[in-house]
DNA sequence: CTATTGACCTGACGCCCATCAGGCCATATA
DNA sequence: TATATGGCCTGATGGGCGTCAGGTCAATAG
């Protein structure tokens, strides 16, 4: 009331500090990859602090308004907001390598590597990336030793191009659904479209939203896939 | 080795049970709703049950393939697969009440209610519904008092009707990108548009997927939104 | 009938986690 | 230069949580 004196030191910032924007990337990527949010302990392990320090930039992402969380609850954390000039940022995505029939297809063991990819290619989505085996794909653009990105999701609509369980073996191909059978087709001449009746057991595995030739970091989004 | 004698009572299911696709869907809500899994003891209180019970009921939806866990750590629970008839079934999705410039959104105190929506809508992002008041969107089908299911998202494309948040208040408009601009359309002549520029503070909050009329369960779709 | 499973319970054990107190150093502002 | 913040630490506390043992009851296949 009386004293209005004005703070002198520094005083709080409103923008994100470069250690807790690192912070936010990390909780991200645990995010995406295991599907649930780290604990504080975790986060600190991951960042390599302490896990009172990771404590304290979680509150300040919080005050900050990147973080939602219920207090005194294990992993009480959701992400609410991206960091302006990240939104359009890369987001890491797990390189599996084997894609066997047993569910286990982000499994730790699977994961060969990582890869960044554009955020709004992920949006809310878990995903992976694959190399590609063979030529199957050439004329859609997917070439043999290819890393595609897929977005993991039961469902795809009829002319995505999906990553398909077929019995105990994963392919690529061009999805169309008719009235009774589905169609998975390849892109190239000299393969033959697999036609999977009701009795088949197919699962689809997820829609494939990018593609990028082997070892390269540049992103090369195909228009409509999205 | 030696005696292979066979099973006798009633043997192990494949198949879900009643009980244990309720804990499922229970599970998935938490998820929706709150950004995290729940831990076996919460997800007992939701269910009624026991923690112990409810740990049985995990375990056994791990078997048979529909849940991804990482023993002994609180949460560590995700969806690996949804059951395959209700992979096209209804999500229950929050109503928020008042959207003010805060962040929470999502927030406990706002949620005024649930609507049911398809799955497919939702994918796997966060959703909220929110009650339109106000005519600015009668063209595109969205009338005073009615229901719009949103997908949150920070980002969105050019034409697609979006949340946003101008300063203090949060309205419904068709989003056009321009150059240097951004343009914030009604669809209703009597109504101007909103020039936003970068000094002004605009923050999407997420795409309309769905629109329904105030009080209705069926939900209505409209083309070409997703 | 009898064995076996699903679905539920109570109770106990032990670890992990969030939080807080208290302190260090560098930095930036009045 | 005084002061307050960011980012980091160690250490202690207490409660929440996963897990297991052991039990009940109903349903079902041999």
């Amino acid at each position: 009331m009386s004293q209005n004196h004005k703070p002198r030191g520094r005083r709080p910032l409103k923008e994100i500090t470069g250690p807790q924007r690192r912070t936010l990337k990390e909780i991200r990527r645990f995010l995406h990859q295991r599907g649930f949010p780290p604990t504080i302990k975790e986060l600190a392990d991951i960042l390599g602090i302490s896990h009172a320090s990771a404590h304290d930039q979680v509150n300040q992402l919080v005050r900050k308004g990147y973080l939602r969380r219920e207090p005194r609850k294990a992993r009480g954390l959701a992400i609410i907001r991206e960091p302006e000039d990240e939104a359009s940022d890369m987001v890491p995505v797990p390189i599996v390598g084997e894609v066997a029939a047993g569910q286990p297809i982000l499994a730790q063991e699977n994961i060969i590597g990582e890869v960044l990819v554009e955020g709004k290619l992920v949006r809310s989505g878990r995903c992976f990336a694959l190399e590609i085996a063979g030529d199957s794909m050439v004329d859609a653009g997917i070439n043999d030793q290819d890393l595609v990105v897929v977005r993991q999701q039961p469902v795809a609509e009829s002319g995505d191009i999906v990553v398909a369980l077929l019995g105990d073996e994963a392919t690529v191909k061009r999805l169309y659904i008719r009235e009774e059978r589905i169609e998975l087709r390849p892109e190239n001449s000299r393969h033959r479209s697999i036609s999977v009746g009701p009795e088949d057991e197919l699962r689809i595995l997820g829609k494939v939203v990018a593609v990028r030739p082997p070892g390269s970091n540049n992103p090369r989004p195909e228009k409509g896939w999205q």
